[in-house]
DNA sequence: CATCCAGCCGTAAACGTTTACAGGCGGCTC
DNA sequence: GAGCCGCCTGTAAACGTTTACGGCTGGATG
């Protein structure tokens, strides 16, 4: 008894097979009389079915992950927030693993696949889709979802859709504001090299400035973390290097508070003398002081285009393969006001934390 | 072969029985030959163990769950950051259920634990534990950990830890601070009071008033949301309502967010006209301007041993209920600063989103 | 050489479901 | 009244593991 009933105990105490119980507490036809004795005492047992029993019949385990860089992160917060009701409305439940950004961990989640634990995947790699990635992919033979840079040729039978967005252009559209509010000395405090973002970015940066018909200096660029602390090491050392920048154009959210941080600590005002845009558009661009402009990548919309991705597969069963693209957005607040709007009292955004899904 | 290979196929492929197999994989002693052989096959065959099997046979899932109201919420992003790397480090996988504070969500979770789909659960109930929560722990017979406040009564049998703060403590810390920098006018911004932190922070506010030998005074008290906007209209009412406040107490950082945001709509000056304290040290804290003092009530804290007592658990069986009190602290920032010192540049936190565990 | 023991190994059962298949029973038709 | 058909139900197999148990083999011992 301390081991609950199952549909034995069942079948012993209403007088059938285990067979009928099965049948009844499916719903499949069944004579009236043998429902009720069934039902009655899968009542009085208060009987709950075993759900690995049932995932080992079935094949399913009615469980999907998502695996991304860090779950402190507001871009990946975002992002559950969103596929969190999506599943649950489906009836899945959701896992998360949180890899650091290390290669081996996120390898080890799409190998896991074959462990059959979960039914599918939603994945975002920090370090990109590398041979390895492939391979797990295809040989997991559960539907993936990445969210990111997928390469060109994924082989035939990988079961993987993608959902990705345009930072080139969300770093286009922040120089193009910059540029139109009269900046000329853009200085960029990008992310790590090595990381997909980072390195997107800093393309898209160097054709920015071109299409702007600006010229590209090296001392106008400074690679970091992103994080904080390290967005204001990098805004020092640039604006020490640079001192005549009225521009700085910040990789992620996180850094562009750290450069704030420094320009405040060296009485620059912002925008009047350096104007500041970040990216990823979280909820602390409309925390800080003045607010934060920020380029908008659709986490949220990327969530949960990963979310339905992954259960038109699961329903529907095999199909091509399937892209979306995130358009990104900018979202202008005050540390680009133009100048004569008072660049202080940026409408404070909407809600800090309800908001989103439903 | 599109479904994997099981140890039956290397019980094939190495001519030897699938207990031998078993055994080999398991490490148990086995003659040098038959493991090498099966090792052999199994590498060739590109073999994983299936994990609901193996649960099904074992009677454990290597899962564990997290349920608490909102995943958006930065309390309980840094309680998933905690809880997350110990979890991972035992071998646990983690699951989130997002229940946006509903009772009947809460229920479902709890009773949930039934279909055995996970080992243990670590829960954040809002609204309290019901006498329905104590019946669907007991019934669970997988052992719970509570993150708030437990019912005095607990029966017998209930597999349930529980790990809680004093936000008693926490406000009275908060008032004995802004009664020290010379306060006396405090007004109450609260979250709803049929929440436990609401309810408990109603109390803890009276109380330490009246420690101070400071008047209660409905009208100093605003009830709200736990939200952003939220406590901008509170604030805003009991501005207008209460002109002459020199403090504003707020039972969350979020509701604070909102309070700052109205002072500066208003041109009141922080912390010179009025000062303003927040609750559960998020991050936001250390963004705004001026940064913000705040309660912190060691969510990270509270969350590492919720994830360690469970495990506790689960490792050495059962055992008396435990009880982990995290104590508040308050960390003064630029919101209180003492008339003298520049409120203004309270110095920026360590890192916005690295740190934490490892 | 018979006996015993240790060490390996294979058979089979068990975990709790779902479901193919076949058997039983009743009612209908001729 | 025999035969047939259809409905309902029970038996048993299957999902992929782990493990108790007993049997076999070989060497050591008397």
């Amino acid at each position: 008894m301390t081991d609950g009933p199952t549909i034995t105990t069942i079948a012993q105490r209403a007088g059938v097979s285990i067979a009928s119980v099965s049948r009844v507490l499916n719903g499949l036809p069944t004579r009236e009389d043998t429902v009720r004795r069934v039902m009655r005492a899968a009542d009085e047992l208060g009987y709950v079915p075993n759900s690995v029993a049932r995932s080992l019949r079935n094949r399913r385990t009615d469980q999907i992950a998502f695996a991304m860089a860090d779950i402190g992160n507001p871009v990946y917060v975002a992002m559950v927030r969103e596929i969190q009701p999506v599943l649950k409305e489906a009836g899945y439940r959701l896992l998360i693993h949180s890899t650091d950004g290390d290669a081996e961990d996120e390898l080890g989640v799409l190998r896991g696949l074959r462990e059959r634990y979960v039914d599918g995947l939603i994945i975002s790699p920090l370090r990109g889709v590398t041979e390895e990635h492939v391979e797990a992919i295809v040989a997991a033979r559960a539907p993936v979802v990445v969210i990111g840079a997928l390469p060109e040729g994924m082989p035939e039978g990988a079961l993987v859709d993608n959902v990705r967005t345009d930072s080139a252009t969300g770093v286009r559209l922040a120089l193009d504001h910059l540029h139109a509010v009269g900046r000329r000395r853009i200085g960029f405090l990008n992310g790590p090299l090595d990381t997909v973002p980072g390195a997107a970015r800093a393309v898209a940066y160097r054709e920015a400035l071109e299409a702007l018909g600006l010229p590209y200096d090296e001392d106008l660029v400074e690679v970091g973390d992103f994080y904080r602390d390290s967005g204001a090491r990098a805004a020092r050392t640039l604006l020490s290097r640079v001192p005549g920048v009225d521009a700085l154009m910040c990789a992620n959210d996180l850094i562009a508070l750290g450069a704030l941080d420094v320009l405040r600590e060296q009485g620059r005002d912002v925008p009047g003398d350096v104007a500041v845009v970040g990216m990823d558009d979280t909820e602390l661009a409309s925390v800080t002081l003045p607010t934060l402009t920020s380029v908008s990548l659709g986490s949220a919309e990327r969530g949960r285009a990963a979310a339905g991705l992954l259960l038109d597969r699961l329903q529907n069963g095999p199909r091509e393969p399937r892209v979306v693209v995130v358009r990104p957005s900018l979202t202008i607040r005050g540390s680009t006001a133009l100048p004569g709007a008072s660049g202080v009292s940026g409408r404070p955004g909407v809600s800090g934390s309800s908001g989103g899904g439903r």
